[in-house]
DNA sequence: ATACATGCAAACAATTTGCATATTA
DNA sequence: TAATATGCAAATTGTTTGCATGTAT
């Protein structure tokens, strides 16, 4: 799912368009990753200063019925990426950026006979850590913080 | 980890032995399993009509921090059972009573090369589903709603 | 014109915190 | 008695809802 295909849908399925809606859409479809409201609503208060969390909730919630998004959880806050209907996979999520890359292994594959009698109804598997760019950024801060306290330390 | 254990570790850290402390890790040995802090008071209010979440959240969060449970999330809730100190494992987990079934695969161990870039930092791996005393449960519940349906059809 | 979208304010639920009091070692 | 545990009440955070208004079709 992207920013067009989703605007498709809304249209067909009579809901109307908006500045905002587009505007969070697009927000995911340069994103590539985990959004949560609050990053929302920080990306686009620039726009719409006086945007409301009510609608970025309300829309999310609309996007997840809609199957455009999907949700799910990190330390206690809902966080939304683009749904990929083509077919089951897991991703590995970034700690510091949000950002997702798909990873084509299910360990249910074969867990088929873990435990008869337990009737499944879902799993979830995920894998958190940093990816690349945002290591690099890590290491750079690192070094500023080091440098600057060579010149000026602190008291 | 188990009560005794943990009622050992907090003597031992200098935390003091209170009664509902001990009634808390003793629900979390006869449950085997996930119990969340709605749950905990729903099971304590009868020996402290007037126990407070307050108790409850900062013991669980202080049992967490000595390693006495570990916490996951369900539906935005958070979860805790005793941890498990021995060796890395995945759950079962019965979405009706929250009981937990240890499996000892774990998809990392198959995906060590899956993303040289990316730094792992952490993991979850949860399958959700019906125990089979929940299924039996629900299917008597179904068969009694059936049957006194038959008996006074509602309106 | 009509249905849908939004903002506002208020409600909500889960969780956390400051402070005074009570309890354990 | 000295340190820790608890209850109370209030704050915080993330999220949801009712209602009046605004806007896209």
């Amino acid at each position: 799912m992207n920013k067009r295909e989703a605007m498709v849908l809304l249209k067909n399925k009579g809901y109307k368009h908006t500045d905002k809606r587009e505007d969070i859409l697009e927000l995911f479809d340069q994103k590539g990753g985990y959004l949560s409201a609050k990053e929302i609503q920080t990306a686009l208060k620039d726009s719409y200063p006086g945007i409301s969390f009510d609608t970025i909730y309300r829309n999310l919630s609309l996007f997840q019925d809609l199957m455009i998004l999907e949700e799910t959880e990190l330390d206690g806050e809902k966080i939304y990426q683009f749904h990929c209907t083509e077919h089951h996979h897991h991703h590995l999520i970034c700690l510091s950026c949000g950002k997702t890359r798909t990873i084509e292994v299910c360990p249910m594959q074969d867990l088929s006979q873990i435990d008869p009698e337990f009737q499944v109804t879902g799993h979830k598997f995920e894998i958190y850590g940093y990816c690349k760019s945002c290591q690099l950024k890590m290491k750079e801060t690192e070094k500023k913080n080091h440098d600057s306290m060579m010149v000026s330390p602190k008291v």
